[in-house]
DNA sequence: ACACACATGTAATTGGTTACATGATTTC
DNA sequence: GAAATCATGTAACCAATTACATGTGTGT
């Protein structure tokens, strides 16, 4: 049966922790997935709903104290066997969408100060991100080692930090190249090379 | 104004290059922007009215031969300025989802091989968009140097071009780490934590 | 004659975010 | 007793995809 993506996430969680909240489930994705994947509560709760009722999911007795009224949930044999089968379709890759390298392509239109900043906001979040991605390898690596999953955490952990460095020595190029005088002339100050109007597709 | 991001796409589309009609606008993103960007007809064509409508762009005589029933547009000045205040304000990014990585992540509740054919399908995918990427970048080389976009539009595909060679060299070793006997055959056991993290978003 | 690329548009549906509403427990 | 965090849920909205409907011009 089809299902959003948002139901297969939480199968996944469950099938690694059992015995969490909806509060629990968003916390550990962020915890664990967040820097390529993210899920909201207006997502969330339905969609445990709608586990539960197909018994993908069951709705278990909390493990701990009363906390404020909350429902933990686990993962049931079905669910397990529709993580499985999710698992084995070929993943689909909907056609990306970065807004940050869409300015970029258009960066002409506007004083090039507008991109220079665009590529700093781009390097400090890559930067911070690439920090906590470490971190966290080091943890994991000292804390997690020994569960099933770990090869396959790593593996997504490694991927990230590879992109966020090559992306962050692009970075670096791309703002030297921004800063030289090759693009550096505000378009309203004066005209710095051939005339070449917008006249042509490339 | 706030306006959804595929009129900025089509304005500055239009910006590059005038007379362009929906059908060719699509075709102009595919070719350029298409490696980050995608659009679609069900969006391009309400929205170019939505842009006419608002005297950002007009529609303008067909250039050229009489095709079939066919509308162009043109960027207006108004429309230009739409498109430098849009380009002024910090990009968004919108949280990423990447199926590829969350089915990598929950590898070890399948076969190991089930993972294997994920990456391999990730690597013809980015080697195929690696050997177009190189393609365009030699043909933007020798025929659009001289544009004032020109040193954007490289700036675009030479991240496009590193990201994905990271993302191929990762590939390999990750092929070779599962291929190897480090990961353990046993897809029955789960795992009773995850991994310890401390990863945040802003 | 047929297929294919050109060309435009609408309707149904989805998948998702954001904002809102509510309330308990802990901590300062 | 105020604030922060824990906790669950719903409603409004929206951007976007997909499928559908329709038709023309070109090449074989």
């Amino acid at each position: 049966m089809k299902r959003n993506q948002t139901a297969y996430v939480i199968l996944g969680i469950l099938a690694i922790h059992d015995n969490q909240s909806g509060y629990e489930i968003r916390r550990t994705i962020q915890q664990t997935v967040g820097f390529f994947w993210g899920e909201s509560f207006g997502q969330i709760y339905p969609t445990l709903k709608k586990l539960a009722a197909d018994g993908l999911i069951v709705p278990s007795k909390s493990t701990s104290a009363p906390r404020p009224r909350r429902q933990e949930y686990s993962i049931t044999a079905a669910g397990l066997a529709c993580l499985q089968e999710w698992l084995a379709v070929p993943y689909r890759d909907d056609p990306p969408r970065d807004e940050f390298l869409l300015k970029l392509f258009f960066g002409d239109k506007a004083a090039p100060s507008v991109s220079i900043a665009h590529i700093r906001k781009f390097q400090e979040k890559h930067r911070r991100l690439l920090d906590t991605l470490l971190e966290v390898e080091g943890l994991a690596r000292v804390h997690s080692s020994h569960y099933p999953g770990f090869p396959f955490w790593m593996l997504t952990l490694t991927f990230g930090v590879a992109q966020l460095r090559s992306a962050l020595e692009w970075s670096e190029a791309a703002l030297a190249m921004l800063s030289s005088t090759e693009v550096g002339i505000d378009p309203k100050t004066a005209s710095p090379q051939p005339p070449a109007n917008t006249a042509d597709k490339p």
